[in-house]
DNA sequence: AAAAAATAGATTGCGCACAATTTAAATCCC
DNA sequence: GGGATTTAAATTGTGCGCAATCTATTTTTT
């Protein structure tokens, strides 16, 4: 068996084409979103609250696949930043809720266009760019169900008990 | 045009779908790598050092397309560790070569199974990864052709000029 | 030969991403 | 009603990943 035919190769990671994958949309992206001065998790964020409003925190990590640890500095830039206002649920207040704040609102109609501008840079026809999101999605779901983990993705979890 | 069809709808974003794909894998290779109290980042840098040994940090980063900042502190870490020695090249002293240590070899009979592991996690022909892996490749050369910057990965820039 | 330019790696600063832990609030059980 | 358990968010600690800058070395230009 050569090198370059051995399951350990670099060129046979399925996992390091998706990890450059992801830094090279990181940079494309950090480029487009340097006018609006936002980073790239930033801006996922921000999508998420502009499908819908008055989000968790909780909420948006389940969307995400991201914890706490993670949001709660992010968010808590974009209040500094003015796209965000957190505020303690009135009742639960374990919970906190993410609104938009009109500035937030506003950057929607300037970030419209990025994705169009990522679509030529990739050079990917709309229903390829579909079937391969799919793909992504489905194989997402196969490695959440695989990680033995307390704080597994909600919708990964339902339906499975675990000893 | 409905919130799920629009073109900001997080569902179709590819970054995201790549993005989360990335991280998912991070979380299951660091179950499988945390009995080599290594992360996956390592991991990566060893795999190439497995493939070829004596690399330079510009080697290396060209082959993971990360830069000496990533790479450097990552090395150090290694080399605390006792997997690899650093050491300036004696005819161009500008250029550190990483070696590995018997250590540093040894992890790769241990490192064998992953690979195997991970792919049942996905569950997908070995066909159909390599198809998957070879698209990504493609899409990675693309964005990064696209993306205007100084320190361009080497082999995105042969035979291209900047003006 | 000497100055200018380019290259390689290291450092600084900042923003994540995650595991583990802590704090506060809500729910469940006796 | 009160204690135990669970849940949500925040905090702590660590390891990246990148842009910008700096230092040292090599190459190129004058």
């Amino acid at each position: 068996m050569t090198e370059k035919s051995s399951p350990l190769a670099l060129s046979n990671q399925l996992c390091f084409a998706f990890y450059s994958m992801s830094h090279a949309f990181g940079r494309a992206y950090r480029q487009l979103l340097e006018p609006l001065d936002l980073t790239y998790p930033q801006y996922v964020v921000l999508i998420v609250l502009w499908e819908q409003d008055g989000l968790t925190v909780k909420d948006i990590g389940d969307r995400l696949f991201l914890d706490s640890g993670t949001l709660t500095p992010l968010l808590k830039r974009l209040e500094t930043m003015g796209h965000i206002r957190r505020m303690r649920d009135r009742e639960d207040e374990r919970q906190v809720r993410i609104m938009l704040t009109e500035s937030g609102r506003s950057l929607r109609e300037r970030a419209k266009d990025i994705p169009e501008h990522v679509g030529c840079m990739l050079g990917l026809p709309p229903g390829e760019l579909r079937a391969l999101n799919q793909q992504i999605a489905e194989l997402r779901s196969r490695l959440h169900d695989s990680i033995p983990s307390p704080a597994k993705p909600e919708l990964a979890a339902k339906g499975r008990s675990r000893t």
